[in-house]
DNA sequence: CTATTCTGGTTAGCCTCCTAACTATCCGCC
DNA sequence: GGCGGATAGTTAGGAGGCTAACCAGAATAG
């Protein structure tokens, strides 16, 4: 989510002043808004930035984690890109891409389905495996070294108000966003 | 920043019960940082689906928004590509390809400097003005409406952990979170 | 049992983003 | 005044993301 408006917030002061000449600008809500994309593209960066030493992408990486936690949880040791594709929110056509590069560093394997002729199953190799347990524990220690300036109770605010926004972003199922603000005027 | 981990979220216990046999997992620290990546990814393909309405990305939006922004407050109608590189934290190479885009479209318009041979200016042309002035109304109401589920107390805490976070990414200067990361083992 | 429709994976083409390298210009220092 | 280092913009090459279109196989309707 690089590039998401101005990097250099600006000044609530500056938000009332263009609020006048914009009615429809609330304030307190683009400051939070930019905050939040702010703070998230902050925190994927420094995690990016750690899986690239690692030699894998963010995309590579979430394709591993769902599959190891597929299989660790009992769900078996292989998905189809399609399952794939709808555990990270990608589409299928941007799966085969980050599988085929996963195939060709070897963390990750092909196979065909032997009841759906369709279907493919992937499968995480033993290599793969080696690959995400020699990254996860920097992984988990670069995530709590974030949070750390963040108090147990502020950890639970943050949550709590994290799954409003999302619950909101979730709701009102077809209708998207624009169209509810379409109908709003 | 899409696709960055998994989409739908573990539940604590699943976290609680994975910290066992990894130590270093913080679980409080794990479940805010996913939400916090999460929530920045809906909001941002929220917002991102009604700039592709009006045939315009986020990286274009903010290029325009840096120009107009900068001409509003009275700090000249141009800036170099550097400039805008580093206001929208994007790197020159990819304002090149930015602006040329823009350039296409004729939304903003790239002339020499006449001081410096090296350098270009960008300017937001009548027509980009234009389409801004077009978008914003909207984009203004669309952030209103994915805050709304919050208060005005709700904001404000959520600025200030926010504001807490960023202040931990961008300090210890040149020294990157990884090696932060390390030394504290 | 055939024809239509649906579904899964891939391909093609585009955009954004990156890093690394290159070119041209400016600047400071001897 | 000229030479080396810094700086601005671009180019080249790669990866990830998307949509739209395609094809093979499966499911369903008649």
């Amino acid at each position: 989510m690089p590039l998401l408006m101005i990097k250099d917030l600006p000044r609530y002061e500056c938000l009332l002043e263009a609020a006048k000449e914009f009615p429809d600008l609330d304030p307190s809500a683009t400051e939070v808004f930019l905050h939040l994309l702010r703070t998230g593209d902050e925190a994927f960066r420094v995690v990016e930035a750690h899986l690239a030493s690692h030699d894998i992408t963010q995309g590579g990486f979430g394709v591993l984690m769902a599959l190891w936690g597929n299989c660790r949880r009992g769900g078996g040791a292989a998905l189809s890109p399609a399952e794939l594709a709808g555990r990270t929110g990608v589409t299928r056509a941007t799966m085969t891409g980050l599988v085929d590069t996963l195939e060709r560093a070897g963390l990750v394997l092909r196979a065909p389905d032997p009841h759906d002729r369709r279907m493919m199953t992937v499968s995480i190799t033993p290599r793969g495996e080696k690959r995400l347990r020699n990254i996860l524990p920097d992984h988990f220690r670069q995530m709590a070294w974030l949070m750390a300036p963040l108090s147990e109770n502020e950890r639970r605010t943050l949550v709590r108000l994290f799954s409003k926004l999302l619950r909101r972003t979730a709701e009102d199922g077809g209708r998207s966003a624009s169209e509810a603000v379409a109908a709003a005027r």
